[in-house]
This record gives C-alpha cells, sequence and structure tokens, in this order.
DNA sequence: TATCAAAGTGAGTCTCCACTCATTATTCTC
DNA sequence: GAGAATAATGAGTGGAGACTCACTTTGATA
C-alpha cells in the first residue's frame, strides 16, 4: 500500500465521518441504501463521498475493510466456540459483513483482509483441536464455511436468542465429534 | 384463492413461459435480474408480464410459491439427510429460493407455502428421530435455521463438492447427538 | 365468419441513484 | 496574513429499470 501525502485536518474528519455513517447506514439498511443517504448521516456533501471513494465498491470496501479487521482482533482474544457464538449474536447488527462474507451482489476483492481471518480463524480452530474440543478431521474450509452460512441465517432469518443458541448447539455438537 | 374466468389459451401458454423465464433467469442472476430480461427471455413483451404480474414482486412471489411447493414434494421422497444434502447441492444452481428463504430484500409474504415446508420437514425431523438418526433434543427450529443457513451459505459461497460434504458431514455429526 | 372482450405490444414516463465538475471554502506553508 | 494547494459543495448528468397506456392483435362465442 502507497502512502500518499498525509491528508488535511478537514479531509480526515470527514473520512472517519463517511465510514462511521457508511457502517451505519449500510447495517441497517443493507448494501442497497444510497451513497446520497450516507452523505447525509455523515453531515457531508455528495461529492465529498465520492472524493474519498471514487465508487460505492470503493467505500464497501472500505468499511468491510475496517470490519473485518476488528474480527481478526476479536478472533484473537476468544476460542472457537465464543468466537462463533459471538459473531452470530452481532450478525443481525452487521448486515455489512455478513454482505462481504457472503460476496452478495457487490464487487469487490479483499483477499488480504479475508485471508487474515481465515489465518485467524484457523488459530482458533488448530487451539481447538489440541485441547481436544474439536474432532481432529475438522478443517478449515468446512469451519469457515459454518461460520459464514450461520451469520447468514442469523441475519436473514432474524433468530432470537434462543434459536440461535439452540442452533449453535446443533454445530458445536457436529465439531466436537464426527 | 377466488377463481377469476379462466384464461384464454394465448394467456395460459404465455403465462407459463414467463414464470418458466423467471425462474431461469432469477436462479441465474439473482432477483435483481431486471424484468425486461425476463419479457426477452420468455419470447414476450414486457407489458404482458406486467399484465399478468403487476408488480415484480407478484412475480417474485409466484416463482417462489412454486419452488416452494416443489421442494415440499421433494421433501415427501426422502429422509432428512438426503433432502438437506440435495437442497445444498441445488443452493447454487438456484438463487431464488434462496432470496426467498433468506427473505433478503424482496418484500414478500408467503406464509402458506412456508409453513408448508415447514411441516413438511417437521415431518421428516420426527422420523429421523424416530429411527434414532437424530438427538431427541432437537427441534424444528434449528433444524429449519440450518437448512437456510446452510443454502445461503452454499449459495453464496459457492462451496464445491467437497466442501459441501464436509460441512453437512459437521451438522449431520452434529444432529445425531448433541 | 363477424363480433368484441381479452390479451399482447413496445415506445414512453417516472423515479432513483451513481457519479461529475465548476465554483466556493478551508488548510497549510512561508 | 497572502498565496497556493487541497478539499468541500451540490446542482446537474446519464443510465437503468419498474411500470403505463393508446393502440393492435387474437381467441372465444354465437
Amino acid at each position: 500500500m502507497i502512502e500518499g501525502s498525509p491528508l488535511r485536518a478537514d479531509a480526515q474528519r470527514n473520512r472517519a465521518r463517511i465510514l462511521d455513517a457508511a457502517e451505519a447506514i449500510f447495517a441497517e439498511f443493507g448494501t442497497r441504501a444510497s451513497t446520497e443517504e450516507v452523505a447525509r448521516r455523515a453531515g457531508v456533501a455528495i461529492g465529498t463521498v465520492f472524493r474519498h471513494f471514487p465508487t460505492k465498491d470503493d467505500l464497501l470496501a472500505a468499511i468491510m475493510k475496517r470490519l473485518l479487521a476488528q474480527l481478526v482482533e476479536e478472533a484473537g482474544k476468544r476460542d472457537l466456540f465464543t468466537f462463533f457464538t459471538h459473531l452470530v449474536a452481532q450478525a443481525a447488527a452487521k448486515k455489512t459483513v455478513v454482505d462481504l462474507l457472503a460476496g452478495s451482489g457487490v464487487d469487490i476483492r479483499l483477499p488480504d483482509a479475508v485471508g487474515h481471518l481465515e489465518e485467524a480463524v484457523g488459530r482458533l480452530l488448530e487451539q481447538a483441536r489440541a485441547a481436544g474440543a474439536v474432532a481432529d478431521s475438522v478443517r478449515l474450509p468446512e469451519t469457515m464455511a459454518l461460520l459464514t452460512s450461520l451469520c447468514q441465517g442469523a441475519l436473514h432469518g432474524g433468530w432470537d436468542q434462543q434459536l440461535q443458541a439452540r442452533t449453535l448447539t446443533v454445530v458445536f455438537a457436529g465439531l466436537k465429534r464426527d
């Protein structure tokens, strides 16, 4: 990544505001929400949004990168099961991550960021396996597949707490022995 | 449902063509595909589509009703695990069902049709439980939740055959004992 | 086969939204 | 603080797509 000249103070402030607004708007209404809406929430003119992020996809890519980084950080602090549980619980509040993990509609490539998340989950998986909490036969691909599936399910299905718990119980049982 | 006067022969023919075309187009490109595209595939003018289905959502509701009915029928011929496997395998080819099960974006109510599918899966679940193939503690809500999650995951993630199998293995193990 | 209601047609309307750019405002540097 | 560089502004453009309607065609009925 190449560093350009440092941003002017107002530009830095606005860039941050736009990212926050975009995260909130897209989380609430999904990625179909308009860029205009984001600008309004950020208290900024539409042109400013496009100065910082030349296309809507660039904007989406930026917030998703940020969200993924957060996930990676979170993964570092938890065990596999807790991470799953937490992510699923948050899914409904984070349409964006889910849309990204799902690759739904939006044309975005974030191989690095996604790769980092996979690595983080990979570490959790190894730990869990080492502790005997997960069967040896379970590999990373299906673990990621389950993670993304459950997030999408929880999000779109609007699962309540109980349903989240019941569903995760089944999946965890499957991870422990299969 | 109130029966109007019977459709004229050409109207019946076109209605069927439109439904087939819509199913194919939406399966291939998702529900974002345009009504114009559907009309073209059906070999019919755009106005004809809108005569039969006054809004795009009406069209979507119609094909989803048909697809759900097919699923219910299929559920009647299989055991729970086979049904899961088959549905997941088909998910990638049927963006539409998944979009429906997910309720993503489109504003459609099909409580009846969805209810029938739940009933069908409920029967499969009971059979599986009776045969000792599924743990007693497993209930219908989480079974449906897993079903829809996996479909969405498989669809959006573009799972290959191996990943489908591996992921289902974990889930099936979880259903057997938890 | 003559009639006419039902159905088909497709150019056109309308709305929404991503994106532009000439102009104005703010920061930075000396 | 003046001048230059950078950023913000927001009315405007273009294109896509859902939906309409005046007119033409077709199928059912007598």
